[in-house]
DNA sequence: TCTCCATGGTTAGCTGCCTAACTATCAGCC
DNA sequence: GGCTGATAGTTAGGCAGCTAACCATGGAGA
């Protein structure tokens, strides 16, 4: 997520020498701020240097892993409409068409008309999906843990619980907008 | 951020259950890991909504704000050249040039040749500009403190710290991607 | 049965990100 | 002065996100 913030962040006399011209900013708040987004960034970008290496990016590598997840919970070979999988990742029916497009353009899924809705598709996963995600998750899931580990397990509980309090507060600024989102587009 | 992540966050019972067929899955780890960039991600949509209600992306934001913090440090109104402004945005000199378009555009930057060097531009903020900026940041502030202040300050150098452990961690593993960004393009 | 509204998937256009390529300019060396 | 390599900004194309609009289908109510 480039641009979320600029590349080094501020020193913090920096940001008591800003909060005489902008009462509003609260020195220890933003640098707390900035910490975490800049963190969740680095954490970001260490997991999609893995995803990239095998020609997949966040988006797509998340359709994938809907649809295995999917599959596991019945123990079929279940599948999901392009709505779904738009609510279930987040994001607009418009962006899932363009995502599914390209995973089935390199057959990752394929995608049929549903026999019950006319008006629906439903998207599958393939056997080389299957297989390209079992060939990423384990470094995927390692390089999680090697991150994650860096904290004991005490800290990281901590680290859930500071986590949590904070999502709450912004669930209360930006009300979830994945509610309308599949509902978009 | 959105595909950052699935919308719902899986239940550490169906992390367990995942990590009978991926051995390289830690549950603690990918719950923690999961909350970071899920926390990140609220966050980030909190301050956005009031960038939006001003019709600025987070991208156009920094930018504006690289150029008032290069005014303000020298009490000059100093410009900085497209490249300059990539480099400290973390994005390309590509991806830096349609963001000054749409800034010029809306009367908020001025581009003029550079007196010395004719391969460069130099960007500047225009009143237009700074006035938005004076507009958004009371806010923009606002809504900072208010997520971070749910958190005591003790809490927040906590947090602080075990960010900054995780940080380090992933500079390991991603090594900053910034440095080779704005010579792209 | 007909009408209206909701739902689903896609398209078009925009923005923001990337890479690669391009042209113009600059700096250093011979 | 000429040549080479580096640098700057832009363009083109692709991907991913959005909104709005569109057409087809489904469901509910009269």
């Amino acid at each position: 997520m480039p641009m979320l913030m600029l590349k080094n962040l501020p020193r913090y006399e920096c940001l008591l020498e800003a909060s005489k011209e902008f009462p509003d900013l609260d020195p220890s708040a933003c640098e707390a701020f900035l910490h975490l987004l800049h963190a969740g960034d680095e954490c970001f970008r260490a997991i999609e240097l893995n995803l990239g290496r095998h020609n997949i990016s966040q988006g797509r590598f998340g359709v994938l892993m809907c649809l295995m997840s999917q599959c596991r919970s019945d123990g079929v070979d279940a599948a999901l409409s392009p709505a779904e999988l738009a609510d279930r990742a987040g994001v607009t029916r418009a962006t899932m068409t363009g995502l599914v497009d390209t995973l089935e353009r390199d057959g990752l899924v394929t995608r049929a008309p549903d026999q019950e809705d006319r008006r629906m598709m439903v998207v599958s996963l393939t056997a080389k999906g299957r297989q390209l995600l079992h060939e990423i998750l384990p470094e995927h899931f390692q390089r999680m843990a090697i991150l994650m580990h860096t904290l004991s397990e005490p800290e990281r509980k901590t680290l859930v619980r500071l986590l949590h309090k904070i999502k709450e507060q912004a669930a209360k600024l930006a009300p979830p907008a994945a509610a309308h989102l599949a509902s978009t587009g």
